[in-house]
DNA sequence: GTCTATAACACGATAGAC
DNA sequence: GTCTATCGTGTTATAGAC
């Protein structure tokens, strides 16, 4: 269903070789992604962009092939921070609920300062048409990292994950992570205070359940799920 | 935290109180889905709609204060209609997972002709900042009809429902629904038959996993999980 | 209240010259 | 790599007609 080959020529800027184009690049992005900080993502226009880093129009453009790909370039830069912030805070913690607990609320520490424009971010990456949205190929590499990661929680806790579950739980804890953010989008309170209760309280839950998957009775409903899981990918 | 008064004056086109005007309004929005269905919603501009209406790109304004709301006007029909559908449907049926898929897969069926376009649909859906989202308070309406008609659909089955779930279930049974909508929004498999497999087999799935909590030991996580969404509304 | 016609605006995006 | 000029879009404004 997935993987095969298709042009993707006109598809991304190329990746600038020379230093004063990886410069150019870094300019663009960071003064968009300031303004969209101080400004929101609608308000912020191409042009405004352009002028603030002292370029043109269409050498934004040359860079980024449109103002959807300045969230992804932003969203890319997001998760390899994600990682490098969370990993210290995780380390010698071995419980999974505090584990899970840090990870989730590392990303939405991390995402905070652009909550006031996650509107228009979230509004593009639910398009599945579009190269935002987390299920297209484009975001294939970044989800992918973000499994993964959530396989190094997993492992690095002393929670007994029940066999059956392992292979496919770091997808469903990633599913998770979705479900959070997505509130996060919606949450209108005074620092996102409300996210984080959220997080605090819904963390130990997940391994509750995992916990639960254990208990007699469970493991049929369990195997429908996982086949129904599987089915669908 | 929701309900309080505020003007609404500029927001939605007034209701036309003449039968032209209701005519008018009528032609415009089923020329709109005709060309949301045929072309896309992109590609489908107001000028065309318009013109393929025979009205003044003004008129086309005068009666929906944007693109989007012709988007909302559609779905308001679409709760009503698939309530109509659904009703006769369910008659005489008193397993709850038939039921569930019933209701469900009614609501698909219903929406598939415009499944091309419902990713610019989802799109404006998404933003929490847009009257489109589910969660905001134009669509308030239409969300309480569609977790009263999941009311409706419980009661009218013979499955023992614990207690506790009662007063929440309606809610997550829509919370579910909306899951597989935006499971059928990424569908890309021919009429969309994935998203009825996994109707198919996840409202089996849904009814399972409600008794389950009957089951001793999960009474205490049941709590928990009940206690954390009460306190997030 | 309903509707037309048309011009204008700012936006995202593109073409093509340099 | 970078620019300017230009396109088509959603949307608004204007000025009026029935």
């Amino acid at each position: 269903m997935a993987g095969y080959a298709r042009p993707v020529s006109a598809d991304a800027p190329a990746q600038p070789r020379s230093v004063k184009g990886e410069q150019t690049r870094e300019l663009i992005l960071s003064t968009a992604l300031r303004l969209f900080r101080e400004n929101g993502y609608d308000a912020t226009t191409m042009r405004v962009i352009a002028r603030e880093a002292s370029v043109s129009v269409g050498n934004a453009y040359y860079y980024f092939a449109s103002k959807e790909h300045l969230i992804q370039a932003f969203y890319d830069s997001l998760v390899a921070q994600h990682r490098q912030v969370a990993r210290p805070r995780l380390d010698g913690v071995r419980d999974l609920a505090t584990r899970l607990r840090i990870t989730v609320g590392t990303h939405i520490e991390l995402t905070s300062p652009y909550h006031a424009f996650a509107g228009g971010f979230f509004k593009t990456a639910a398009d599945p048409n579009s190269p935002l949205s987390p299920f297209s190929a484009q975001s294939t590499p970044a989800r992918d990292e973000e499994v993964a990661f959530f396989a190094e929680v997993l492992d690095g806790s002393d929670a007994k994950i029940p066999q059956e579950l392992r292979a496919e739980l770091p997808e469903l804890l990633w599913l998770y992570h979705m479900g959070v953010i997505m509130y996060w989008v919606h949450d209108t309170s005074d620092d996102v205070r409300r996210t984080f209760e959220l997080i605090d309280r819904s963390a130990p839950l997940v391994v509750k359940l995992i916990s639960l998957s254990r208990l007699p009775g469970t493991k049929a409903v369990l195997q429908d799920v996982l086949s129904l899981l599987h089915s669908l990918k």
